[in-house]
DNA sequence: CCCTTTTCACCTAGGTGGTAAGAT
DNA sequence: ATCTTACCACCTAGGTGAAAAGGG
């Protein structure tokens, strides 16, 4: 499925002629395997979801495939990239280690730091000689997540009933 | 709207690691304008339709903007566009002299030739000079066409409605 | 009378969380 | 008990010709 909110961002400082390659990927955060907790397991499971919270649940799983996703646009020139902001909402995810759909791979239940790059296509001939200083990577650390399969939070999917708009079906008040 | 059939090609000879820019525009086939002809008044419109044929109306219409539609994966290398069938289904035409949404504006009643046109992208510094052996057009006079805001012709109607997945919801027989 | 514009029901195509069943 | 899968109703987004209304 889409990553929800998409990645957005806005670019400066590219030299508008040139061409560039945006792309995503993901790594782990930690070594680690989350699973949820149950803090009261006599009240019923409406409370203790709302409040849930990820606990350690032991060593990470084996690393999923390294995917990554290029931009559709790319390659495009600097000009282009920069006129407007660059949404990845194309890019979607799966759990399935055997998905062909060239979608990024993540192993549910575990933490992940999406990474930004972004790559000038040299026109010079030994180009792969300067691959090292012709690509630059941004990370945002508060776009980090933890990969599920279900929702295991009431206020994220309420979070993204209200602001997702193909969600619309399952809100309840205001249409703002 | 959109131009049904897509206008498709299949290409060949394209040096693969070069940039390709693909595009369309349109021409006039001559210089008139068409209506319609009722060959049987007292019958009703629709044996008149059904049997319907283009008569000369006069000299045709000022000339429309000549605007030019890149295929969206422009520039591409030609190892991109020789390895599928490139098709122009984005490509929409309108009849709207003020159109601002980049569609090509035709004349209706006027009969066009679509043209194809490949644009090598020559990455020499003075490459405006050779603009003149940088490109390649190419003409299919089976696709010509008279420009219509209404079907003229019950058989276009039906030959549309039986193979555009759109019209799906006006077919009558069989869902082959 | 002939053509154009507008609106509409009905499609394609695909992105949502809910839900029930399945898996471990 | 916890997580995953498969299917679903309900959306967004937009491409169809029909039909009615509008224009010259």
């Amino acid at each position: 499925r889409r990553m929800f909110p998409t990645f957005q961002v806005k670019i400066f400082g590219m030299d508008p002629m040139a061409d560039y390659m945006l792309l995503m990927d993901f790594i782990p955060v930690d070594d680690k395997r989350y699973r949820q907790v149950m803090p009261c397991p006599p009240c019923g499971a409406q409370y203790a979801f709302h409040s849930s919270s990820w606990l350690v649940a032991g060593k990470a799983d084996p690393a999923t495939p390294g995917r990554v996703h290029y931009h559709p646009d790319s390659p495009a020139k600097g000009a282009q990239w920069m006129k407007q902001i660059v949404s990845f909402d194309k890019l979607k995810l799966t759990n399935n280690l055997l998905d062909d759909n060239g979608h990024i791979i993540l192993n549910s239940m575990h933490r992940y730091q999406p990474r930004f790059h972004v790559v000038y296509v040299d026109p010079r001939k030994d180009s792969e000689k300067y691959a090292e200083e012709n690509f630059k990577t941004f990370v945002f650390e508060e776009t980090r997540f933890t990969a599920v399969t279900a929702y295991q939070n009431h206020r994220i999917t309420q979070l993204k009933i209200a602001s997702n708009p193909f969600a619309k079906g399952f809100r309840d008040c205001d249409p703002e």
